[in-house]
DNA sequence: GTCTATACACCGATAGAC
DNA sequence: GTCTATCGGTGTATAGAC
């Protein structure tokens, strides 16, 4: 009962520390620039300067640090999203993370890896659950306040918000633009209906 | 000016053939059930009974065959989808193909193989770009026929209707069903406005 | 067309010195 | 904590026989 099928009882550095989060900083990036075939324990290694050896000193397997990587950056996230829904302007705000926060070409190889990370897979439900209870919380209380201005759900917009968001932000990404500048016009309506 | 760094005059095997289409087969399911880093050319061999040699008969690189691959694909389901569009609903074809169609899996590793694959994003952008405006020519003429029922333009739906398909789709592969029978709803009576 | 055999690179993970 | 050194496995791609 100790950590899986890792080497009995290995030594282990210190999660938080400053080199831990330069091996996620390092992976984050390698991930975004060169995609998840490209991630490994060598070139993280390489790209902040230390011999590849210490990676495991960090992190039992592979597997494990990819999952430290998304659970920071969806902490971090959540964090994000919990202050925007107490400003004063929350549906601007959420917006505004749901469409620039996240880079859609990690979301991309996130999504891949959780394909076959079941543990990968259990942290990204938890974000996206989360994540959405945060979302219809605000939708609603700015209803609320706006009684009359959308026979929509709460559970719905925020379903669709991300989603356009998500497909948006990709899109760009990859150079298409058709139906975009339409589509921004559709939403800020929306969003001067219920929040001005 | 051959084809790419590839072995100068190496001999390769017909486009089409029964055997082509069997590794694309292999490849695709590969793909779908165990990601991307999965895809080699052993285990295609593997799963269709050949020698992992005679891949390399077949495609000259691993990449190319990646990109015959979701070539094949995408122009399977632009035939469909131009089929829908003339069907005689065709907003509510196009909208089951857009939900059923394609495994959410495999366009998620599609995508994360498109951050680094320079022709398989191309050929990703084609395939958005032509759907796009089979879908919206579609959407026209709906609108068209019952004038005043929308006034969001048809480029926009297209576009949201593509996201919220792409992620309910996800989402429903990942386990996450919240919000997702409301917005179903939200989208039937939408549909139903436009085409009866 | 399909095969055997192989060159060569890179990966995850570990042993154990300092 | 960080290192050198290394094992065993797997990948792409090719040479060349049948």
């Amino acid at each position: 009962m100790t950590e899986k099928k890792v080497g009995p009882n290995r030594r282990m550095g210190p999660p938080g520390s400053e080199i831990w989060h330069a091996m996620l900083d390092g992976a984050e990036n390698i991930l975004c620039e060169e995609g998840h075939a490209a991630l490994t324990s060598r070139r993280i290694a390489d790209r902040i300067g230390v011999k590849q050896r210490l990676v495991y000193y960090y992190f039992h397997t592979m597997d494990d640090l990819i999952v430290a990587m998304f659970r920071r950056s969806s902490e971090r996230d959540l964090r994000r999203l919990e202050e925007a829904s107490r400003s004063e302007a929350p549906l601007r705000q959420l917006w505004e993370i749901c469409f620039h926060s996240t880079d859609a070409r990690l979301i991309s190889e996130y999504m891949a890896l959780a394909n076959r990370l079941t543990e990968l897979r259990a942290e990204v439900i938890r974000f996206i659950e989360q994540s959405r209870a945060i979302q219809v919380r605000a939708i609603c209380e700015a209803v609320e306040r706006r009684p009359g201005k959308s026979r929509i759900p709460a559970a719905v917009i925020a379903m669709m918000a991300t989603s356009i968001g998500l497909s948006l932000n990709r899109e760009e990404q990859l150079g298409v633009r058709s139906g975009h500048a339409e589509t921004f016009a559709v939403l800020e309506a929306f969003l001067q209906e219920l929040e001005g």
